[in-house]
DNA sequence: ATGTTATCTGAACGATCGTTCACATCAAGC
DNA sequence: GCTTGATGTGAACGATCGTTCAGATAACAT
């Protein structure tokens, strides 16, 4: 009773942070201990402290990667040089990137404050980079015409708060297609920032 | 050591339900324990179980009344007969409401799932009942062709997010007033359903 | 002044928490 | 086949958790 037969670092590491995934956003961090992830994994708990320094440190590097994922995931986007197009260029990677990710996603905005304080300033400052994004292709909009915006702060924040709010209510299978919600809202940002 | 002078239910029974919102709106309802709450009211654990029936009767109440406060707020508004003015008045409450309860808007929103199944039912049900008030102004204002909507239910649900989305980055103080904060969202929202 | 009731304490219950570590076992290289 | 390093166990640590309750004290009615 020691080693299990079959065991390999390289499938237990991700199992534990997979498995931590789906159990924090079902009950979140603070609800979840590292005995029901590693019960869940097959596993001790102080199996866990093989791969991960401790319980902050998972939360930290789960919320870390899903941002980085994102960012880097945007990064390859080709960008329209026109603003309504970059807009719904940014609009459609915004709601596929998070009708693939609903945990991560849930994640990243429910535990925030479980960070510790050095923690959440490196996960705050990656989601002002993504936040400066939409921003950028707003203020570009608003430059050349294309756009009349209100704020270009406040709207960046409304469109972003409106669009990640799809996680709330939308499910696989329900009466929308994902095509068809990315059409509806795609409309109504539009509209929102459509010039005179 | 027992009953403290000048103790009063009528003061402690309160301020057990405001601790406790202002220490799970900052921490999670997870991570803050009942001596904690006890012992910024200035009381010992036990004296909580004389106010409420446990912890989580304690998170219910709170969520319970924040939601039953939202509704007979709501009821308490004029809604104007003209559908874009009915909107008008939904939007504006809907942001002073959420100005004046950041704590408890925080908690309803981020809590939902450390309620037990009969709970959350409970509190679902208020929830939808408020977004409903919001649909059938939409869905007025689409029936008179004062609205062109890609779709009430979406729309209902995107404005949402969208105005309570102001409570991830509106501080007092800080470079817009809310009055201007309602302006400028108020601008957001009628373009997002307005007729050709 | 006395009795009654409302209010709170202090200690305790078993359960569970995150974390550590000596030890056991399996997989892999020689 | 032996050795060595990678992998996981099992037990234990002190701390803290939600909750209960007999007893103590203050407020209040008489």
């Amino acid at each position: 009773m020691a080693r299990k037969s079959g065991s390999h670092s390289e499938i237990t590491g991700p199992r534990i942070r997979s498995v931590a995934q789906s159990l924090i956003a079902r009950h979140g961090f603070a609800a979840v201990s590292m005995r029901q992830i590693a019960a869940e994994v097959g596993v001790r708990a102080g199996t866990i402290y093989l791969y991960v320094a401790d319980k902050q440190a998972l939360l930290y590097e789960l919320m870390e990667t899903h941002l980085d994922t994102l960012l880097a995931a945007w990064e390859a986007v080709p960008v329209p040089e026109d603003p309504t197009e970059a807009l719904h260029a940014f609009t459609s990677f915004h709601l596929r990137f998070h009708f693939e990710r609903p945990e991560e996603v849930f994640i990243a905005y429910m535990e925030l404050r479980n960070l510790t304080p050095e923690n959440f300033a490196k996960i705050e400052a990656r989601r002002r980079a993504y936040e400066a994004a939409l921003e950028a292709i707003l203020a570009r909009g608003a430059a050349s015409s294309a756009f009349d915006l209100p704020d270009p702060r406040v709207t960046t924040m409304a469109i972003i708060a409106m669009l990640t709010g799809v996680g709330t209510w939308y499910r696989d299978g329900g009466r929308l297609s994902r095509g068809e919600v990315e059409a509806i809202y795609w409309r109504l940002v539009r509209r929102m920032v459509q010039g005179a």
